[in-house]
DNA sequence: AACAATTAGTTACCTAGGTAAATAAAATGA
DNA sequence: TCATTTTATTTACCTAGGTAACTAATTGTT
């Protein structure tokens, strides 16, 4: 009948935010949140556009969501060279606890996942990045432009 | 390395999202506001819970966009014989535009489709149902508990 | 009949994501 | 150099989705 594909898309996204939010309820930390965190733990420290551009999303919506951060002690905002920018970073609790709670997200994302096989998975991904190409926006890299791991 | 589905996943759904969004900027409507007109259209006058029941989300949020979607006369809500519920109705203009409305957003989901073959589509949809299966709320039917065609 | 429990819907309040317009700093050009 | 344009971020305001707590009507129980 009719292209199902896209409610099945929004369904199973709001299903998984809403799970992952349950497991970072304990943390006082939501799931956009938790993703800008991951971010930066894989990349290191990253101005805000960096953030926007790979997490693929506007730039107000960083703004609010690292002002949280900043308020909650997760993150600290320090200006660049260039004033207009601001460097962001993990706080020193961020970098404690953040093992163990991505540790949780991975356990809970496994059993999201339990009834795909590995070869699924990849098909799923694969399935999905073909998706949605219209537009020239909708490309994403797996690596900002410039890693500061520190 | 890591669990990239529901990364892909979100990324998808927001960027359908805001394709559907672009296109229905015409009438007015948002997409979520057309999911429940669609949902009308298909099954005819439903009661907000069989509405939220069958798209799958929490009652306030239907309820704030039926209202959205009354003030802008798109719908119709009457009480029914048991006063605690409001039957929902597509307006008679509502009725006259959605075929156009309609066509449009299928045109466009094609699109953002264009790089799958249907047999790929159908793989798509299938993995996705395969996942979140985690609780038991998880579950959807493709029909609500009576429709209601006039 | 009367009280308790359930059900439908709403309200208030939170986060997330989007657009448009504003600000301030940096880069560009005449 | 000084005016213009671009870039990074922010502010204000919109919709969407969630939870918790509330009201009102219905159903169940005794």
């Amino acid at each position: 009948m009719n292209n199902l594909v896209f409610h099945e898309l929004h369904q199973k996204s709001r299903l998984s935010i809403k799970e992952v939010n349950e497991v970072l309820k304990a943390y006082g930390l939501y799931s956009s949140q938790y993703s800008i965190l991951f971010c930066l733990k894989r990349f290191g420290s990253m101005t805000q556009t960096e953030i926007w551009q790979y997490l693929n999303v506007e730039a107000p919506t960083v703004t609010r969501t690292l002002t949280r951060l900043e308020k909650s002690g997760w993150i600290v905002r320090k200006a660049g060279s260039d004033k207009r920018e601001r460097i962001v970073y993990l706080s020193p609790q961020a970098k404690k606890k953040l093992p163990e709670i991505q540790q949780e997200i991975e356990r809970l994302e496994e059993n999201l996942l339990i009834a795909l096989s590995d070869s699924e998975q990849d098909q799923l991904i694969s399935l999905l990045k073909k998706i949605c190409k219209s537009t020239e926006k909708g490309e994403m890299n797996d690596e900002p432009a410039g890693a500061n791991l520190d």
